[in-house]
DNA sequence: GCGAAATGGTTTGAAATTCAAACTAATGGA
DNA sequence: TCCATTAGTTTGAATTTCAAACCATTTCGC
């Protein structure tokens, strides 16, 4: 097995933890939202003008889907819309109380992966794993303009 | 902004690309079948006695949803279903010349990803890159076992 | 200003993915 | 032999998603 197939083998076993992991943290919190869900309080917090348009660009999602989800959250209580007084066609998103509440969970586990991960590492080299890291993240942001092209 | 909310910021961008990258890639190749799909066909190749049962549980679904899934690929003509000859309420999957060809698509697109990824880092020091992600994968691993007892 | 085009968003209808729970069929003890 | 276990399927439902048709508002050209 040479080192391409041990990369490629890491990466993909990784994809395959992760994802349910977060799913699982959650859900033993209390939490009754899907990480779907917890993805768009997250991209509408980190969103800056906060519209529907917005959200679902950050999302790489349909309008259509983001309509969908964005009702769901309302009647769960974590989102408020407001028809934009300036503009009329855009409504304004924003994050209620409990909907902060459910994101400081998801940021405190992530902090703790995160935290684990280093002392486990037990290296004060971050500096190499966060080169390597950027370096990846780099190459498929890359990729992924070229196809979207 | 610390090391950590760095290094947290670089994984979940990460995990915003690779994923539709990959689908994107096999559409391109020709291929029909979705990711999900592409996941079975490889959860049985690597499986060692290619039952139902392994394959479900190595995909870490239900016996229920892989039904499902196995269905539409034998429809699709990738995987052929044989009854156990021996313990008739067992059924041995097994792949087809065509799933072999969609696997080798996307073994290549691996193969590929990680090769641009080395060229990229233009390091020779792939012994870090490869037991930081290790480290990391092994991090998640044992987390996963914790949640799972 | 008026009508047409563009923009922001919703609705509709359908497909994929998934699960739990009820079910069938085969095996393996006691 | 019959009961419990094991392997797998079916059923009914929820979630997530999209494309296409649609509605409402704004803006642009004239």
């Amino acid at each position: 097995m040479n080192k391409k197939e041990i990369i490629n083998h890491l990466l993909v076993d990784l994809f395959n933890h992760i994802l349910r992991i977060e799913q699982d943290t959650l859900r033993k919190q209390g939490v009754k939202l899907s990480m779907t869900e917890v993805h768009v309080l997250e991209a509408i917090n980190l969103s800056d003008n906060k519209t529907m348009s917005s959200v679902a660009s950050r999302l790489n999602v349909t309008l259509g889907t983001l309509t969908t989800s964005i009702n769901g959250l309302i009647k769960k209580g974590c989102v408020i819309k407001t028809q934009n007084e300036v503009d009329r066609r855009v409504y304004n998103l924003s994050l209620t109380d409990k909907a902060f509440n459910i994101l400081k969970i998801h940021d405190d586990f992530h902090e703790e992966m995160i935290q684990s991960l280093l002392d486990d590492l037990m290296i004060d080299e971050d500096e190499v794993l966060i080169s390597s890291l950027e370096n990846i993240s780099n190459y498929f942001k890359k990729r992924d303009n070229k196809k979207v092209k």
